[in-house]
DNA sequence: TTTTGAATTGTTATATTATAACATAACACA
DNA sequence: TGTGTTATGTTATAATATAACAATTCAAAA
């Protein structure tokens, strides 16, 4: 079956359940695989988080958590314990310039180790796209080599206007 | 006159003195020249964030500004708006992923509109290097044109060992 | 099947980071 | 010397995040 090609920056009308049905898929797919626990929490803040492009604050999620499903009032740890297992995952990324989280589309991207992503994220809708360009990571990686720094961990969040903002502005 | 060349991650017996001298007659200069105001309060905080080539947190600057100088004990909305006004001017960064502040070495570098950085941090010693590598730069405006996408702003932090602290897990 | 140890979730309290709103003081220039 | 502007002080509170411990659920061994 051919894969649904996540696309960065898609027009407004795109077909978002796919988007949402083909994380949760791969979630799934990802834990069957390698016996993790996808419990209803987890499944369903992964699935909060898709709700849209946007990062979303950890209390956002919390209050749109609160007041569904199980009874009691949902308490801040229950959203960042979940939040950092879906990252541990790759499930989910944090946007450290905005303190919010967002869906990986790609999250078995490159095995087990945490993959090197850039995220472009437009001021004007709060649209989120990650992207995997080898030639940022190179020159990141170059740089770190003429410094003789051994990198870690690669933060790169972009600033500015997608594309339908720009349109939309004229 | 030659001008004090700074340079990432300097040995830890450099002569910081130096750094900071270079660091706040910069500021001045810089001030002087377009009439804006280097008040004691402003002078003192960059001041305080030169002590080290590690970012500081708010609350840290604000510790040590406390109980010294002026009587009486400062409140958070002042470093906040001293921070503020720094970054404005280009004196210091902040870093998103430690929600930090880190002296800037080249205030004047590109004119009035913010330099695009790289930051390299050290996640031994806590110690960070400000680079300005226009091969990064390019790659991600070279991303950002396929997408179609404006730039406003580049947050770049790279996490993982600086050189010395390699050395010294050897 | 029952036990048992580990993982998950719940709960309370608190730490850390940041800003709003308004009062006072200092300054710059008419 | 007044007068508007900029800077700082002060109080309160918002927003983000974690520590510590209790209760529950789960899976796999006994």
């Amino acid at each position: 079956m051919a894969k649904h090609q996540p696309r960065p920056f898609q027009p407004q009308d795109h077909n978002h359940g796919r988007c949402v049905q083909d994380a949760l898929a791969a979630a799934q797919a990802l834990c069957a695989d390698q016996g993790l626990r996808l419990t209803p929490l987890r499944r369903r803040v992964l699935e909060l988080i898709w709700e849209s492009h946007k990062p979303q604050g950890a209390y956002d999620l919390l209050e749109r958590l609160d007041g569904e499903e199980t009874p009691g009032a949902k308490a801040p740890p229950t959203i960042y314990r979940t939040l950092e297992w879906l990252q541990a995952q790759g499930f989910v990324h944090r946007i450290e310039s905005l303190n919010a989280f967002i869906g990986c589309p790609v999250p078995d991207h490159g095995g087990a180790e945490p993959h090197a992503s850039q995220f472009f994220i437009c001021e004007a809708c709060g649209t989120a796209a990650e992207l995997h360009d080898d030639g940022v990571a190179a020159a990141i990686h170059r740089q770190a080599k003429s410094l003789g720094f051994s990198v870690a961990d690669q933060t790169v969040e972009i600033k500015g206007r997608c594309p339908s903002c720009r349109e939309a502005a004229r």
